[in-house]
DNA sequence: TATGAATGAGGCTTCATTCAT
DNA sequence: CATGAATGAAGCCTCATTCAT
């Protein structure tokens, strides 16, 4: 509002808005269609601009793309970042992180991972040419191994089995396709899922039998 | 019937076999690189006919893909339901069924995993247009599913979380990324893996601690 | 007159002086880059303006390297021109068009040979389009051709070869492309290519002198 | 006409003759519109096949011109050669170059030189990119320098003038513009013109006879 | 049947030109 | 006037598919 930044900011602002739509219809045909399968022609016709204006944002298709995964994966850091270094306990945390990628907010933005973690072709041909997509991914892949050392430290979980198999085995559960499966096809409120995710996780499968109870 | 086979058979075989020259070329070629990237001029040239011949086999490239995905996911069913309609408990059922997945015979022949469900442009193009293969995916996931409930049944499962679920999160924990994950990156025998998968699942991340003993 | 011309002139002589400085961006590129290679964009880069405003004095890019074209040429015409009309012998005159082009100044602003002699497609597509052109080239080679003739009436020039022909070589003789040659590849100074230039030209062209006729 | 190679053959002519028909379009509009202008489409169509097929002979643009430049050069480089390694005198010789590149036969086809001399674009461009093309014009440089310092040993020619500086001059008599100027805008026969050019050329070029030392 | 040359639709990208501010 | 964001025609190139041999 001030004088400086008023005139500059409405260009900047506008620059930026349309930036953030030509991203947002990507992300979009991203996660519709793939990366080759999705046409600049297309993102255009869907922000409404022409082919050109997509190339006064970024310099390629690649490069569209590569912003797009990266916005996606920074807001979602952003988000993994206020759980994980938050005072809860490591098991609270990961299931807040659980709640997290389910839950409403994220999940109405982000068919990012849908885009990145499926498509193989995508990861080889983008994260091989962007060292700073591989360190952020580690950066963040370090803190949930922390929240599991924490956790196996504390005595809150079973120290049997490996921690990266853990977080692989985290990931995984939080996958897209888990998430697509679960929440298109099931007929279960968010918080259902939550709950029953979480709980599987910590316990596992088995029933609490009479038996364990007894035995011993 | 016989007489005509005779002869004919020879052709037919040969017409087979080149059939399943050109499929495990594609099988590898879509693992290697990815439906886009895959050329039928690639496949022809590692069976080592020309492109015309793939067009006498399949109609298309899609077609080729296709008959690829089927024939994958067919020898996954045939070997998944030698387990899954075996005399052992659910719960065995299912550790073999993680067996199978991580072992050495099954992944030397499927990258077809990889392939299809981590692509989601293969997916949306592919499933769409062939109810079959959902047909077969759902045969399938009919009979893991059987095998839950009747865990849930028998009281080797615990019965709280919903049916679908836990297939779902069965699926998730042996999707080709999680294999991926774990088995490129860790080293870790096949034999570790599935054991600590097993145990995972059946078992959950809680510590077993004296409190949940001593308490009841 | 003179009062309106007053304050007019200051942005009259603003503009014109803009538009130099558009032209001599234009020279600049066209014979660094050619005319496909070179943009709006980057003259207006050079200059100092915006895109637009190339285009509030040149309504195309064609049209822009035209008007480029007839200053080079028309400078280096008036510069000829001098020569041509001055009270010296015809050889003497053809000398220092020689020494002219060779020397420093002209060489300095005009790389604008180079543009268009060399570039059939430039030569091709706009000669074609503006008459003007044909005209002031015709003009000056009409000043040449006077030139030869006239040494041939007064006996300095053997008349046997036809004038035009001996334009042409001329002109040959004097194309950018021995111009780069010359300087550029050998190690010999102005003046020493313009003697060996003019003595090459001229012993080829002189009169059989009385010495040659008592020869025989 | 064997029949080891009379079934290879036809294929092999057929595409061969298909590669000369597309060089041959490359090269007229190469002359005629120039690199930037001329469009592979153009080609295509002039040659009467689709555009994919150029791309059946050469991996792009680029090196389709280069190809036509080689075989321009080539074709240029063996006529030359025939008169350069003859039994004639150094004048003879440099005369017979005259002749084959004002006569009829190598006119023809050759708007080869129009194309790579006149265009220094392309020249630098490409030049940079082939080896192969420098060697091969320094060679056939070689072979005039070597002409003309023969004529200097011999006594046939002045030896004053730097021997590349004569180089440089008759590439510049024989350059396209030259030719074009001198046959397409004067009414004169090939015969008259290469005589006037060799009279012109060798009377500057002729040692001093001992006529003229005589006289003095 | 098998081949592979030919096709041409379709995708990415550039850049001269326009026009709202 | 000046700007520079937006446009879209046009060019290069790829590759699935066809078809004459």
């Amino acid at each position: 509002m001030s004088v400086a930044d008023g005139p500059r900011s409405l260009k900047d602002r506008q620059r930026e808005e349309r930036e953030r739509l030509i991203l947002e219809a990507a992300e979009e045909l991203l996660a519709e269609k793939g990366y080759h399968e999705m046409s600049i022609d297309e993102i255009a016709a869907r922000v409404g601009v022409s082919k050109g204006t997509i190339y006064l944002h970024f310099s390629s298709k690649e490069e569209l793309v590569l912003a797009q995964l990266e916005r996606g994966m920074r807001r979602f850091i952003q988000s993994a970042d206020v759980v994980l270094t938050s005072a809860a306990s490591p098991s609270e945390k990961l299931r807040s992180l659980i709640e997290l990628i389910y839950g409403q907010t994220f999940r109405e933005r982000s068919q990012f991972f849908t885009s990145v973690q499926e498509n193989a072709e995508l990861r080889n041909r983008l994260l091989d040419r962007k060292r700073e997509f591989h360190e952020q991914w580690e950066a963040l892949s370090q803190r949930v191994t922390q929240a599991f050392d924490d956790g196996k430290s504390l005595g809150e979980f079973d120290a049997t089995t490996p921690t990266p198999l853990l977080v692989s085995m985290f990931w995984s559960l939080l996958s897209p396709h888990t998430y697509e499966r679960v929440i298109e096809r099931e007929q279960m409120s968010i918080e259902e899922i939550v709950n029953h995710l979480s709980r599987f996780f910590f316990k596992g499968l088995a029933a609490e039998t009479s038996q364990e109870r007894n035995a011993e």
